[in-house]
DNA sequence: ATGGCAATGTTTCATTGA
């Protein structure tokens, strides 16, 4: 099984990119953050047309997530929202696929450590451990995807120094993220060996992408049921290039064994 | 010393993102 995750910052702006990107990649299931798109308006149809079925919980402007799944795949157990949370934004979004429990999440960004923002991306990220504890008594194989919008480590900052404490990289931040891997979740990147210096996400400003001034915020974790199936996790920074790019690339995920459509 | 890009609706600027 092949997963990705990505946040397109736009749907309706990214679907060309997101159709061509199917057609060359062959994932399996997608998770897709900043939709910004109400459910009645997602593009169902042209998915469906690329062989996906779609899952949404979105709104306009802001925020939205979905899952795709691949046409012949079993998904079940839909579920939006984190029960017990009242959260106007719509940031979650949960399948079962191939008997593995699929998170689909869009953490807040937090603005700015001083900000209301940020200590409302506290409280969901505290909200969010309790709903995938939850999840993973209930679940062997769990895949919590999205974008984090947290880099765990300073080998996840193209300048560390410069990032220091900031809004992604302060310290009440990167404790969440680690609460969320003492679940029994791991960080299926560093599962493997990597090339230095790579992220998911560069600023459109100051030339960050060609510079490389990047920040690897969007991740998938696994569980470590999960975790002896995963046979590799890769970012596609290709998919950042060209002619109206998202800012951010797809992270993907592939898991040995359990279906006729898992690559090599 | 500073902003610099992109998307959206409240649209011809303000807000948000990260």
């Amino acid at each position: 099984m092949k997963l990705a995750t990505w946040n397109v910052n736009s749907l309706n702006v990214r679907l060309p990119r997101l159709l061509d990107w199917l057609a060359a990649s062959a994932p399996d299931v997608v998770c897709l953050q900043e939709t910004k798109l109400e459910d009645l308006r997602f593009p169902r149809d042209e998915i469906a047309a690329a062989g996906y079925r779609a899952h949404a919980h979105g709104q306009k402007t802001y925020n939205g997530v979905a899952i795709l799944v691949r046409d012949g795949l079993v998904c079940d157990d839909v579920a939006t929202g984190i029960p017990g949370f009242a959260d106007e934004q719509k940031r979650v979004i949960a399948a079962t696929v191939g008997g593995v429990r699929v998170v689909c999440a869009y953490v807040p960004n937090g603005q700015s450590v001083d900000s209301d923002k940020y200590r409302y991306k506290l409280a969901w990220c505290e909200a969010a451990t309790g709903y995938l504890r939850d999840a993973l008594a209930g679940h062997r194989e769990l895949a919590f995807a999205g974008d984090l919008n947290i880099a765990p480590q300073p080998a996840d900052v193209h300048d560390p120094a410069l990032w220091e404490g900031q809004v992604l990289c302060s310290g009440p931040e990167r404790a969440a993220f680690e609460r969320w891997l003492a679940l029994g979740l791991k960080d299926s990147f560093r599962l493997f060996e990597q090339p230095p210096r790579t992220f998911s996400w560069w600023d459109y400003r100051q030339l960050a992408f060609p510079k490389n001034h990047g920040l690897r915020i969007d991740h998938i974790l696994v569980s470590d049921a999960l975790a002896t199936r995963c046979a590799s996790c890769t970012i596609d920074r290709a998919a950042r290039k060209g002619e109206k790019p998202s800012d951010h690339a797809p992270v993907i995920a592939q898991f040995r064994g359990r279906d006729a459509t898992a690559g090599a």
